[in-house]
RNA sequence: GGGCUCGUGGUCUAGGGGUUAUGACGUCGCCUUGACGAGGCGAAGGUCGGGAGUUCGAAUCUCCCCGAGCCCA
């Protein structure tokens, strides 16, 4: 009856905290806390990982405004590159080949468009915090002049070089690819075991993986990519290859090619793969690249930006690549090369959008130098604080794994445009800072002709890889180039919130950036999330059908409920969802609000301090002023889960099942001033600490019950709480007080009396006077004597582990059997001695042990040393 | 294959050297008392993925194995 209503109530609060524009970031205010928020893909619908880390992000943020700060936690969209390009390729069944580059831009940005507004509407809905105000896009020419900047910068730094080199190509996106950009994938192949005939030698005698036919004696190799043999330049075998001092050194011929083949002895190859020998090629995956460097090899790549082979390929000049592995297949079959071919599962680099395997092809791209900076953003990043800390090492390991530089250019449309110009012969001429955002494909360059040798300029068509625009969101949320003033206050940034999959790019990039252009670390905090995994414990996929949708969840449950999932949530980890928490958080909601409901009817006018505070009330408030102590200090490292626990058991488990039962008969009627003071600051607080957590139903508490005796419009812009007193002498009185009117409760239930039902007399050992009152008026207890009777007390001995094992060692064992065996005697022992004699010669001093007072006899309610007699 | 992380009652989770192992969801029993039955009181249920080791003592540290996640190869 009288539920907390979710669904109406944070439709509300979506509306009215629009209106009041309460989440504003004001320039120039201190102290100001910066987040860099992960600017949103704009690709279409918010899935629940995403939903958790921006609600995460939401609690800093609110967190932190609370504490005084002025919040810079901007909304914010990512609108460049390929998947973009892809759904707007798939929308309209084109490739962007087949349209004009600036038609095709225009549609990717309309595509950006129409999502944008529902993802903003997903967030209202969430109750993120974001700032309008301060809203960017990083395909808008305000923040993309500053990519186009940053790289003029680098440029005139040195760091910016093109160059002929391998990199990762996909063949139907005809572009260069990152590493990041490429995924791994099991597929079947075929492995060819083929024939490679020596040059001159003979081996001593047949051995595996080395035959003799008609045609002399050969080496068997198996491969994967047959259409590869033009390029092949060596083969290897394991040194501790039994076989190796025979074959080590010794030239073979490539089949159909006929190439001279050296083998090699290199231990990375696996015996157990194949024949144990493998063909290098320079350019079939990663591991060919690593032994070319090694050995020197000529960089022979057989295989066209669009998937075809070349010229070096001989006859099959023109074929695509499965084709032309067919061809060559049965030419080996023809020709008597083919030994047998097996089935093989593979683990295959394919390309991330489009599934196409990933082929190295020379290319000119333009490259950033990275790999003299290693140092310096390991430095960088040990400057700044990790949470959880074991993620630096993710990113410490991967700066000292790198082996090239970064491949910046992409061969894409819908990204940031390099700003240069070329002439005929490959002189550059850079776009000046003042005409940044450009683009070279539409915009003239600063000069008409080449500065160099006076030919025609054309513009780049080249576009940068999109984490050179990510990677610059610390330098644009500063004003970087746009307020230098401002810049010199806000850089670094406070914190930057992120997922752990991302580590290796956008934290390594933004690091990388900020140390190149402004020497310094880009932010003072990174906060790391996990994943949200399915209820099942598996990574959602569509296809295993375990996907949950946020927006449904919020739709059915409220977004504070999917809220208070998410603050269960620990930093760092994998989580899978729960719908239970689901279910524990409206239980949650609803018991604060009929707290609150309790409240409100109290409070009549906002209370001033009493002149003096009832014990009870000192015992509640020192409780609620300890989890405001913690909970603060679990906020300031991100510990969300560990606070909002904290604040939670305060509220179910002291608040509402112990201090709203033993304070009521002060409240009904007589209007104990100590005790609406105690619930009005205790309701305000609660309110409070929630308020980050679940924003709406604070909202609401606060609109209801406390607005019109406090000055803030919103709970939101109101200050966190202080602690405000903590009395230990009175936390030992209420603790004993609780202790007896629990076992009061629970002795009327046990027994079927109802708990609002009078006891006739109670006497009570063991406790002082101070909570009589308290005892009586909640229990109904018409006679209450405090003392009255006598109580026998016997003392028994308890072992402290953590004393008696450093001590006795190895006979720990026996004394703590002994103590156990005569807990009384040996309590008394010490009580009267000072020591306990075990056995013979081991003397137990009163600090092993810890004596504990208990009532003697059996008609009695006990609790610890208090013992209650009920006539 | 490598780096990092995780594996605790039916389910999810806290605890990261000291011995009745935290709590939630679910289950069972009792209780409509003026904030709340979306509540209260109580109960059953785990020996902490497996194995070995270090230690007086291990869920907690070390090693190996098994399973999972992320990133990389």
């Amino acid at each position: 009856m009288n539920g907390y209503d979710a669904l109406s109530v944070e439709k509300k609060w979506q509306q009215k905290w629009k209106e009041m524009g309460i989440y504003r970031f004001e320039k120039g205010k201190e102290p100001v806390y910066s987040i860099d928020n992960p600017p949103r893909y704009a690709s279409g619908a918010l899935h629940i990982g995403h939903a958790v880390h921006y609600t995460h992000i939401d609690f800093v943020a609110r967190y932190k405004r609370m504490r005084g700060y002025n919040v810079f936690f901007p909304l914010c969209f990512d609108v460049n590159g390929i998947p973009i390009e892809e759904r707007v390729e798939r929308k309209l069944g084109v490739t962007r080949k087949d349209i004009d580059r600036h038609e095709f831009i225009k549609l990717c940005k309309e595509f950006a468009d129409e999502n944008i507004g529902e993802m903003i509407r997903q967030f209202e809905m969430l109750g993120e915090s974001m700032d309008d105000s301060i809203y960017y896009r990083t395909d808008a020419d305000y923040y993309r002049r500053l990519t186009q900047i940053s790289f003029i910068e680098l440029y005139k730094k040195g760091l910016i070089y093109k160059g002929k080199f391998p990199v990762n190509w996909c063949p139907r996106c005809m572009t260069a690819m990152a590493d990041a950009e490429i995924e791994h994938v099991n597929r079947k192949t075929w492995l060819n075991t083929l024939k490679f005939y020596f040059v001159d030698y003979t081996p001593p005698y047949e051995m595996k993986g080395v035959g003799k036919d008609e045609r002399g004696w050969y080496v068997e190799i198996a491969t994967t990519r047959p259409e590869l043999l033009a390029t092949c330049q060596m083969a290897a075998i394991n040194p501790d290859d039994e076989r190796a001092p025979y074959l080590a050194g010794k030239k073979i011929r490539a089949p159909i090619y006929g190439q001279a083949l050296e083998i090699v002895e290199d231990e990375k190859v696996d015996p157990e793969f194949g024949t144990g020998i493998v063909m290098i090629c320079t350019i079939g995956d990663k591991d060919d690249l690593e032994w070319a460097m090694k050995y020197g090899l000529e960089l022979k790549i057989c295989i066209n930006e669009d998937g075809t082979l070349n010229s070096l390929a001989g006859k099959y000049a023109g074929m695509k690549i499965e084709e032309a592995k067919k061809a060559i297949i049965e030419d080996l079959k023809k020709d008597g090369y083919l030994i047998k071919q097996e089935e093989l599962e593979q683990s295959v680099g394919v390309c991330w959008r489009c599934k196409t395997p990933i082929e190295f092809i020379q290319t000119e791209q333009w490259f950033l130098k990275i790999l003299p900076f290693k140092e310096e953003v390991l430095k960088a990043a040990n400057r700044m604080k990790w949470y959880p800390e074991h993620m630096k090492k993710r990113l410490e390991e991967w700066v000292e794994s790198l082996k090239w530089d970064w491949v910046i250019s992409r061969q894409r449309y819908f990204a940031t445009p390099l700003p240069l110009w070329e002439c005929e012969n490959g002189h550059v001429v850079l776009a000046e800072e003042k005409q940044c955002y450009v683009d070279p494909t539409m915009d003239e360059p600063p000069v008409e002709r080449c500065p160099v040798c006076g030919a025609k300029l054309k513009g780049s068509e080249d576009v940068f890889d999109t984490w050179m625009d990510s990677s610059i969101s610390p330098l644009y949320n500063t004003f970087w180039k746009r307020d230098n003033e401002l810049f010199k206050k806000l850089y670094p940034m406070s914190l930057r919130p992120q997922a752990h999959d991302i580590i290796r790019t956008w934290a390594f990039y933004t690091i990388l950036r900020g140390v190149l252009l402004t020497g310094k670390e880009p932010f003072r905090e990174v906060m790391i999330d996990g994943f949200i995994l399915a209820p099942d414990g598996k990574p959602m996929h569509t296809s295993l059908g375990n996907v949950i949708d946020p927006i449904e969840i919020m739709r059915e449950h409220g977004a504070d409920a999917l809220r208070y999932y998410a603050a269960g949530c620990k930093l760092g980890e994998d989580n899978p969802f729960r719908f239970q928490d689901l279910v524990r958080g409206k239980r949650l909601m609803n018991k604060i609000w009929n707290i609150e409901k309790f409240i409100g009817n109290a409070v009549e006018a906002k209370p001033s301090p009493p002149r003096e505070l009832n014990i009870i009330d000192k015992w509640i408030l020192s409780l609620y002023s300890k989890v405001v102590e913690e909970a603060t200090q679990h906020m300031d490292s991100f510990e969300f889960s560990d606070a909002m626990k904290k604040i939670e058991y305060f509220i179910w488990h002291e608040l509402a099942d112990h201090y709203i039962e033993m304070v009521k008969y002060r409240v009904y009627g007589k209007k104990d001033e100590s005790a609406i003071y105690t619930l009005y600051e205790i309701g305000l607080g609660i309110a409070k600490l929630i308020a980050p957590f679940l924003p709406f139903i604070a909202e609401e508490i606060y609109d209801v019950h406390f607005k019109r005796f406090e000055g803030e419009k919103s709970i939101h812009a109101s200050k966190w709480p202080e602690p405000l007193l903590i009395d230990e002498k009175a936390v030992e009185a209420g603790e004993r007080a609780k202790k007896v009117i629990a076992k009061l409760r629970e002795w009327k239930n046990k027994n079927g009396i109802a708990l609002n039902s009078p006891i006739k007399k109670v006497k009570i050992s063991g406790i002082g006077e101070e909570a009589k009152e308290t005892i009586k008026e909640t229990m109904k207890i018409e006679e209450l004597e405090i003392g009255g009777f006598e109580v026998e007390y016997e003392s028994i001995a308890e072992p402290l582990y953590n004393k008696i094992g450093p001590a006795f060692k190895e006979k720990s064992k026996t004394i703590v059997e002994e103590i156990k065996k005569n807990p009384e005697e040996i309590a008394n022992e010490i009580e009267e001695k000072g020591y306990a004699l075990i056995g013979d010669e081991i003397k137990l001093d009163r600090e092993f042990v810890r004596i504990v007072r208990k009532p003697k006899g059996k008609s009695l309610i006990e609790v610890d040393d208090i013992a209650i007699l009920i006539e």
